[in-house]
DNA sequence: GCCGACTGACTGAATATTCAGTAAGAATCC
DNA sequence: GGATTCTTACTGAATATTCAGTCAGTCGGC
């Protein structure tokens, strides 16, 4: 008795996992295909297993996709969290908030996967409402460290809600003309732009954010 | 011998005009259905028009969607220097430049357009390039702008260009948020910021750009 | 009567979805 | 604790559909 209800793995445990598992996949052939072009059998492949089992998972290919891009905006989500109630001075914390916004890579995952998705949210609304969720939650990330900046005093602004998201747009936008790999824009200087932008947003002197980021 | 020569529309003439009206329907229904659910059949039955014509014109349908989208983008990278060459001082350009940018509904065509081509863009280096070039028109759009205001002692910037990078990204930015009409960024709010953000970056005073489209 | 624009039936490939069948394990009974 | 039914994750092949692209032939103007 004991021995069966402790069993490593449970049934319903497994499931999971290799629900997990196929989310996962899904996602990276996304990546590689983008949304319109990924074919079930290729998220079988990459999981080795047959094509029927993707069906026996998820109803439809949709419902895949779907649940894997809602899987991965709340993960992102709760990154986004945590970096709100993050410890270190306002500008410290805003300094990372940026950071974290830039791509990594040309190849940024979280940044392909939600360009994507903007694309696709246009005609189809549970996607539309996923993506926005998580635009929100990083807006009302960045409007909790604006707030928190201006009640101590380091930040200077009338507008924390405008400021909010005005540097969410902005960062989107520079986000994606990384990940696009516009010319003159690097990585390097989204971060510095960004950077500029939120100094003259909130009253600070020019290079404040970039020795917050030293230090 | 004068009557013929002088056919209304030369054979010529004929099979340009069809072909413009096949990229104006195959816009059309990238509109409603999105890049990737575009049908050949879609574009047949909005020109009333049988499947085999569209062939006979465009040798596939790629080729349609491709310079469907090139022609879109020359007539808008045209509106940009258009705007870029207006009368006015550089105050009235720059605030013209900015309405200009605003989506002029939520289902703005060019916006739809474009949102849709970032995504395919991630994989096809053509369209990549394409919507750069829209890009890279408008932001040189604004930076001549700024300059001009910077040359005429209205703007006070040390980085012209690196405020036209920022402002046409934050321009992305807001004009994605209408676009998937995100809660809390109207088409009246998005003009209010992109006021606000050029009146930071360029030394002005609050209202100055308001001021200007009144007159 | 030739030529170029056009038609529309057709092909073939791609691909989502279904489904009958299998087998490993869980539950139940003795 | 062994035998038995039952459940369920899974396979692989069949099916059904959707479409891009082709092609033989029509039609009208020059």
């Amino acid at each position: 008795m004991v021995r069966a209800s402790a069993a490593r793995t449970s049934r319903q445990e497994q499931v999971e996992q290799r629900r997990a598992e196929l989310l996962e996949a899904a996602k990276q052939v996304v990546l590689e295909r983008g949304l319109s072009h990924t074919r079930v059998a290729d998220v079988a492949a990459a999981t080795k297993v047959s094509g029927g089992l993707i069906h026996y998972h998820f109803a439809t290919k949709d419902v895949l996709l779907t649940e894997m891009l809602r899987a991965e905006a709340e993960r992102d989500i709760a990154k986004a969290r945590r970096l709100a109630t993050g410890t270190g001075t306002s500008l410290q914390r805003l300094d990372r908030v940026m950071r974290e916004f830039v791509p990594s890579s040309r190849n940024d995952q979280t940044w392909v996967l939600w360009i994507d998705a903007w694309g696709a949210g246009l005609r189809d609304e549970t996607l539309r409402t996923i993506s926005e969720e998580l635009d929100t939650a990083w807006t009302t990330m960045l409007l909790t460290v604006v707030q928190d900046g201006v009640a101590s005093g380091e930040f200077e602004t009338a507008d924390p809600r405008g400021v909010a998201d005005r540097l969410s747009s902005l960062l989107d936008g520079l986000g994606l003309r990384v990940t696009l790999q516009r010319p003159g824009v690097t990585r390097k200087q989204m971060h510095e732009h960004a950077r500029v932008a939120a100094e003259l947003e909130l009253g600070l002197a020019p290079g404040s954010l970039a020795a917050a980021s030293a230090s």
